[in-house]
RNA sequence: GGCGCCAUCGUCUAGAGGUCAGGACGGCGGGUUUUCAGCCCGUAGGCCGGAGUUCGAUUCUCCGUGGCGCUACCA
């Protein structure tokens, strides 16, 4: 979620300055614990999903390509030739047996973590020598020992760190790849990036960029740290809260512009408007790298909720019977494909469920009433008003008021409650919930009017009919 | 432990020395007497603590406290 957030920044400032939005691979862990190339769709899905189509990525290409770090180990080796030979990193010879003594050492005596630099103490000619003889090593990054690192953070403003906490991070790993601080900074500056948004996690490691790119002679990008998203546990999302998890999430039925529209604002704000829904346009005329916060924030999935349902309830008829039509399949209830009279009838109603829903997931829960004769009454309709003295003669009543044709509006439906309301001597209150719960089995639901108008004359004949078995059922004394 | 970041209602935030500290989600109450929802109205709820600067600090500085992050041949 974090990324995709970030994601979200970033694609909003290449957007709102012309500029292009460049999505890259980092596939440079292959540990087969946490590189599975299935992640790769999701990410792919996600992107789409949200309407953040790179203008250059692996998908399409681009001018800087590839757009993949395992495609590029050579560009990372020869930049790690040339920073050794410059002095700015240095060969590594221990062994991951000899690292792991070193720090648990250090933690059992409180000192500080962190490489104790013994084979920067090699000469250059030994460690060639070694190397070239086929042992095994790593090029770390050859960290001043003393002074400080500084660089300035779009958001964060100044931040400096001293050097003598700056680990001797590992830029080339034994088997020859890159890790990301050495592929990273490679990449931004071969292709060209102006802007880095990144998590605020990756500040503790800038200092270790900006010296590779000092080292390298490049310019740096302009940083962007943007905060955190926590989880309700106040800590930050754990990787298993990924793009499979979006997109996960995506299927349950919220919309891109909510997701998008919550995602943003979680951390930027518009300033002193006092307001939260903001369609894509009005967003892009007011994003903007000082508009983003520096504290966490914690993902609160009521207020997406809410932001989905109104969302959902500002959809025009046409696109909200397309997103409940496929769900309404999957639970069965139309058809695929769909009859012409099923598209009708979910055209129909479409709106009239649009009010309780929040997600998407929840149309057909509130929709079976129209597609489907209830099986018998929910517990509360049979209760409250099956079992009423007066339900056999409202429904009755209604059985007999219905018209012979096919249809009837809604005004004739309001019509005929107040018929029979008056014809009884009664309030439409009862009158409207017996013939609720006589034609859906259930206490809650949309208007009555609407529901009976759609529903139509044939199909209340038919389901009243079985709602007298219902009421005779109920009515008949204990045996 | 070391380093770094952050600190306004429960949550997301506005606020850039003088405000009745505003909005939204959520909560609570009321209205819409056709349910639920929606919609409308109302309401409770906050500047972490201590110094300092200042005529005056939520706002600036320092310290403390708290939270989070990093501390891998993961990103």
């Amino acid at each position: 979620m974090g990324n995709l957030r970030t994601a979200v920044f970033a694609w909003l400032l290449a957007r709102a300055n012309g500029g292009q939005f460049v999505v890259r691979l980092e596939d440079t862990d292959r540990d087969p614990e946490r590189y599975r190339p299935e992640f790769i769709a999701d990410i792919e899905e996600s992107l789409r999903f949200l309407g953040l189509e790179p203008d250059e990525w692996w998908v399409t290409g681009g001018p800087y390509g590839p757009y993949v770090q395992s495609e590029r180990l050579a560009l990372y080796q020869e930049t790690a030739r040339r920073l050794v030979a410059g002095a700015s990193a240095y060969r590594c010879f221990c062994t991951a047996e000899r690292l792991a003594q070193m720090r648990q050492t250090q933690q059992e005596r409180g000192l500080p973590p962190g490489y104790d630099r013994r084979c920067r103490r090699l000469s250059p000619g030994e460690a060639a020598q070694r190397a070239d003889a086929g042992e095994a090593h790593t090029v770390r990054l050859a960290v001043p020992l003393e002074g400080r690192t500084a660089c300035s953070d779009a958001v964060y403003g100044d931040i400096s760190f001293e050097n003598r906490t700056v680990d001797d991070q590992v830029l080339l790993k034994s088997s020859g790849w890159p890790t990301y601080h050495l592929a990273v900074v490679v990449d931004d500056h071969e292709m060209a990036i102006t802007h880095v948004i990144r998590g605020e996690d990756w500040m503790p490691s800038t200092p270790k960029q900006v010296l590779l790119y000092q080292a390298l002679g490049w310019e740096q990008p302009v940083w962007a740290h943007v905060p955190l998203i926590l989880g309700p546990d106040r800590k930050k999302l754990a990787k298993r809260h990924g793009a499979t998890q979006f997109v996960e999430m995506a299927r349950e039925g919220y919309l891109p512009e909510a997701i998008l529209n919550f995602l943003v604002l979680l951390g930027w704000s518009a300033g002193d408007e006092n307001r939260e829904v903001f369609s894509r346009a009005e967003i892009l005329e007011r994003f903007g790298l000082r508009g983003i916060s520096r504290n966490p924030a914690i993902f609160d999935y009521e207020k997406l909720r809410w932001m989905n349902g109104e969302y959902i309830r500002s959809c025009p008829t046409d696109r909200l019977a397309e997103l409940c039509l496929p769900r309404l399949q999957g639970a069965g209830l139309v058809g695929r494909p769909p009859s012409e009279a099923e598209v009708e009838l979910v055209r129909q109603v479409a709106p009239l469920i649009t009010d309780r829903m929040k997600l998407l997931a929840e149309a057909p829960a509130l929709a079976e009433m129209f597609f489907r004769d209830p099986e018998g009454p929910d517990d509360r309709a049979r209760r409250k008003w099956l079992s009423a003295p007066g339900a056999a003669r409202i429904v009755q009543e209604a059985l007999s008021a219905l018209p012979g044709g096919g249809a009837m509006s809604i005004g004739e439906a309001e019509a005929m409650v107040n018929r029979i309301a008056a014809s009884m001597g009664i309030d439409r209150a009862p009158v409207i919930h017996t013939l609720r719960a006589a034609s859906t089995g259930r206490t809650v639901g949309p208007g009555l009017y609407e529901i009976l108008s759609v529903l139509g004359p044939a199909r209340l004949r038919r389901r009243l009919a079985r709602a007298m078995e219902w009421i005779s059922a109920d009515s008949a004394p204990p045996a």
